[in-house]
DNA sequence: GCACAACTTTACGTTAACGTAAACTTCATA
DNA sequence: TATGAAGTTTACGTTAACGTAAAGTTGTGC
């Protein structure tokens, strides 16, 4: 299955490549309801829609999120908001999120601050022993 | 042993109380030998020096740190940078984390967009729906 | 002196996110 | 036509990061 089916779906093994993953984990993630393939046969077909959502699994990953923590986030975009009950819980949730994401940045400048200074501090001592030669 | 043994020293509960984590976990972490903290007998007595790890180790978590990485953080700061060759690798590794990290700074902003996004999609629909009554 | 709260060690159990192996089907090509 | 590459399902194995239970020790209040 080298080929592409048409420009707009991918094989398996196309977004294997593409992201550097494993097809067993491309099948997991459809086995926990993340990815939903078409099929030709019995072989899967991924189109635009799933890649996109590869994609955002993994820059879930990145992030710490877990693949049920990255499901729900799919799912807020998914469902047809109707009732005020259900926006009102939706809205809790993204805003939950977004304290933690901003909790996130505060500590990876935190991080990034203290790597650069690491960094200078090798950089000094390095200097320091070309000097000495 | 709740009451303190010297005002820099703390016990295990009161760490665990502080950080709300079970003391399981900062048995765990010692184990991992993330922490070494005194004893006195046989009970641990934590310094400041091992709470601030334990903050750092909270912090790792939170970016998605598995405890070896930040293990290994924990060494930059020990290891005595005698040769080049060391220091060398220290500096590729302190690159590679900050790369993952400045990495890390786009998803979240990514992310914060979208979820913005999504919050005044609902706001929107919300008051249509007041309006409507 | 004894209950009890907080500490300890030892060790087996659990969950998420895959890895890995076996046994099979399809399809292109030599 | 057969061989090999890519796909499939089924199912057991593995690792990190703890949870949980058992069984014992230690200090403190009544």
């Amino acid at each position: 299955m080298t080929k592409k089916i048409s420009s707009l779906s991918y094989s398996i093994s196309d977004l294997s490549k593409e992201f550097d993953i494993t097809t067993r984990s491309i099948r997991f993630y459809e086995d926990q309801g993340l990815i939903a393939p078409s099929r030709k046969g019995q072989t899967r077909i991924y189109n635009q829609r799933d890649r996109v959502r590869l994609k955002l699994i993994l820059r879930g990953k990145r992030l710490g999120f877990s693949l049920a923590e990255t499901g729900r986030l799919f799912e807020l975009y998914d469902v047809d908001k109707t009732s005020a009950t259900q926006l009102n819980s939706i809205m809790s949730l993204i805003s939950d999120k977004k304290s933690d994401l901003k909790q996130q940045l505060d500590d990876i400048n935190a991080v990034l601050i203290e790597l650069d200074d690491l960094e200078k501090n090798c950089k000094d001592i390095l200097s320091s022993l070309e000097n000495n030669k």
